[in-house]
DNA sequence: ACCTCAAACATACGTTCGTTTGACTCAACA
DNA sequence: TGTTGAGTCAAACGAACGTATGTTTGAGGT
């Protein structure tokens, strides 16, 4: 994360001579070293971090070698960037997707609480596959407060287009709510998706315990109309009297 | 270049004197060194994270000698501690006192936007003083989407109170919100201003650039309000059939 | 049977990590 | 004036870091 400059190198991976042909799966033994380290290196960068997982921890995890890693990516960094690239390709597919189902005819505005459906449910329906999406939904929370060059390339690499497109759905949905606060509203449903899906349910010791949503259908049922509630707030009383009632507070 | 002893000798060539700061977290002897390890590295905590911050950058920093961290505070984890212990104090310090002048008479149930802005404030509202609170704010969604034994421990004891004042404060404000849903909106809750307070105004180059929220009373006035309008969904349509929806988007 | 080469391997390199040490500085106090 | 002790300093410690290198393995092509 401190270099930059090996962007590039991840861009031209076989500059060590050696390739690995492609990540399909070696039939007998178990899957390949590649997918092995992909597997065991996500849930740990998940976990822990980036900078908190070290290249001796993955491969003991992984069970294989140590030199494995610089051998199939190119170095620890190149690694980290597949496997939020593999991520990222995936739940984005997967909201684009879903919302090109979104237009049901060409004149009528498409259902805001479909746009929003379309938008979380790839985040927090977990995948059959063997790559569970919360774990990308944890090392995107990472990401996303990051101040690195890295962290704002990444982000953009990867979410730029459906975010351009969403922005556009929810306006036509809402084409009473000015620009500006759209985007509001748009960055709080991105905070809400990326923070439940990578930390929910651990509120700290509320009386109930937590919310227990383990079950991405559940937390489905229970974001999808909070949200629709959050966007269609009112225009007139969107940018309220707050400093007021703050002053207010403030005064006694 | 990586020698802080030169960087030191350089910026402060032939003085060795100590100067008694008007300052007085210890009252005797520790001068500027201790705040200036507090404010250095609560920069970079914020900005790179714990793990991917060396105890010699934050000296070299700060322009004080390597054996200071280990010195003043025993540990760099026993640094990051008292700078998340400070930060977390100061924030629920604040909430608590806005919280405390809701409830006008002992009849009436709180205003809903009052609890709101009590909660969102603190971390909005930069202090005037040296520390910024967004640091802090960045470093604790950091250590929310933690999974380590310590994140647990630093969340829930300093947070745990002020999590069971609020949400007692929601369940008056809103009687007949079940518990359950309560805790999902408070949940989102915490979302936003986590998410608000580190990465605000970084969505990724959707058309109109950014949320520009650099402005904390700013951010207050769009934020309550929508929080306001997710809390107070209807109970009725709260677990709606989003999983419906979903499979509507699937089918087609 | 031989060759090829991607893959996995063991090992070591040079650097940086967090921490420790012991000598020195200097204001405060006896 | 001599002593004390908190504070700062340069230097070094062992451990762990990411990476590089050379060798061995084993299935597929000829």
């Amino acid at each position: 994360m401190h270099d930059s400059a090996i962007d590039i190198r991840s861009e031209n991976p076989g500059e060590n001579g050696h390739q690995p042909s492609d990540d399909g799966e070696i039939v007998r033994g178990g899957p390949s070293t590649r997918k092995r380290l992909l597997d065991a290196a996500g849930r740990m960068f998940a976990e822990q971090g980036f900078h908190a997982v070290s290249v001796r921890g993955i491969v003991a995890e992984a069970g294989v070698n140590l030199g494995a890693i610089n051998y199939h990516f190119g170095s620890k960094q190149a690694l980290f960037e597949s496997i939020f690239a593999e991520g990222a390709q995936r739940i984005v597919e997967m909201r684009l997707k879903l919302l090109d189902n979104c237009r049901k005819g060409p004149d009528r505005p498409p259902l805001l609480e479909q746009i929003l459906t379309a938008y979380l449910a790839p985040g927090l329906i977990y995948g059959k596959e063997r790559t569970d999406i919360s774990e990308f939904q944890r090392i995107r929370a990472r990401i996303v407060t990051e101040d690195s060059e890295l962290a704002h390339t990444l982000l953009r690499r990867h979410f730029q287009v459906s975010t351009q497109r969403f922005v556009d759905m929810f306006r036509q949905a809402l084409p009473d709510v000015p620009d500006d606060l759209l985007l509001w509203r748009y960055q709080t449903l991105i905070a809400t998706v990326v923070y439940a899906g990578s930390s929910w349910g651990t509120i700290h010791s509320a009386p109930g315990g937590d919310a227990g949503s383990t079950d991405g259908f559940h937390a489905l049922g229970y974001l999808v109309p909070l949200m629709a509630a959050m966007f269609r707030t009112s225009p007139t009383d969107q940018p309220a009297n707050a400093n007021g009632i703050l002053a207010a507070l403030m005064e006694k």
